[in-house]
DNA sequence: ACCCAGGCGGGCG
DNA sequence: CGCCCGCATGGG
């Protein structure tokens, strides 16, 4: 690894409750691909073209990010975009710590975020997810991302590449997708590529309208409630979404429901009386402590 | 060997 | 509408 600095000049956003390690485990989309170093609490990711390159120095409940990178400008818009650091955490903390449980959660991943990333890329993630686990997620979304992004170099010359837009992925055929691990899902992405480039335009969508973004979304051909969720949250950070998974369904019914069985609808109406305009980020503090908690490395 | 994973579409009643 | 089934793949 070259200094830093080589990857060009850097820029510096201070904020509280920030951590790039809780964010990065807590399986979004920007983490399926990009590179992450525990060690040196660092991610290389490119977006928008630009690669970068993203440190967090964290302490006393605050952090200093930095990304080092060609466009200064752009890429403080990026962090503060991506991370959703204008958020003021404690306000949201104080609206969802409903109980015990939450509050718990919380306090053990404080500063944890929600991410914000492109439409396209997180439709395309969550298509794989399904029927799948999160250490498969990463393997197919890295597989797509080197076979079909586009070649980036940082100042230094490095390598890095970005996700491929969707009509990339148009001339994609369904052996070649296949190979990379997609397996039955293959159809569906060919499709998507296909629809949303030709069919639908996902930034034009009624990001805030919840009911009517997942009814778009769901035109999609892979796309069903739980998928139209996650990219409603991850994709156009609608934090209504309540996106509910074997994980979330289980923790939610041991916790809330006395162990009993019940229905995703029933998980949702409660999630939405319960926590209301932020139950997105009440859905990620359980989804990961859920998955933490049962240690599994899937 | 068997079970599970950030589910979905299609078919049937 | 609701329910049930098959679906690719690799790790525990």
């Amino acid at each position: 690894m070259e200094k830093q600095s080589d990857y060009g000049p850097a820029v510096n956003v201070n904020v509280k409750d920030f951590s790039l390690r809780h964010t990065f485990e807590s399986a979004q989309p920007l983490t399926f691909y990009a590179d992450y170093s525990a060690e040196m609490n660092m991610l290389r990711y490119a977006s928008d073209g630009i690669p970068m390159l993203v440190r967090s120095h964290e302490k006393n409940g605050g952090a200093v990010i930095s990304a080092y990178g060609q466009k200064k400008k752009k890429m403080a818009e990026e962090l503060v975009k991506r991370f959703r650091l204008d958020d003021d955490m404690r306000s949201i903390y104080k609206a969802i710590s409903k109980d015990s449980h939450i509050e718990g959660m919380i306090k053990k991943y404080r500063g944890m975020r929600l991410t914000v990333n492109d439409p396209w890329e997180t439709t395309v993630c969550f298509i794989i997810s399904q029927f799948n686990n999160v250490k498969r997620i990463r393997l197919i979304v890295s597989n797509i991302v080197e076979r079909f992004g586009e070649q980036l170099a940082y100042e230094d010359g490095t390598a890095i590449k970005s996700f491929p837009e969707s009509a990339r992925l148009t001339e994609a055929t369904d052996n070649e997708l296949r190979a990379l691990g997609t397996g039955f899902r293959s159809k569906y992405l060919i499709n998507a590529a296909e629809f949303c480039t030709n069919n639908i335009d996902l930034y034009k969508l009624p990001k805030n309208n919840y009911d009517k973004l997942k009814e778009r979304l769901m035109e999609i051909d892979g796309v069903g409630e739980k998928v139209a969720d996650c990219i409603a949250l991850m994709g156009y950070g609608n934090l209504e979404a309540f996106p509910t998974d074997v994980w979330i369904k289980r923790t939610m019914e041991k916790l809330y429901f006395d162990g009993k069985k019940v229905k995703p609808r029933d998980i949702h109406e409660f999630a939405k009386d319960y926590w209301g305009k932020y139950a997105g980020y009440a859905q990620q503090y359980l989804f990961h402590n859920a998955r933490t908690n049962k240690e599994q490395k899937v």
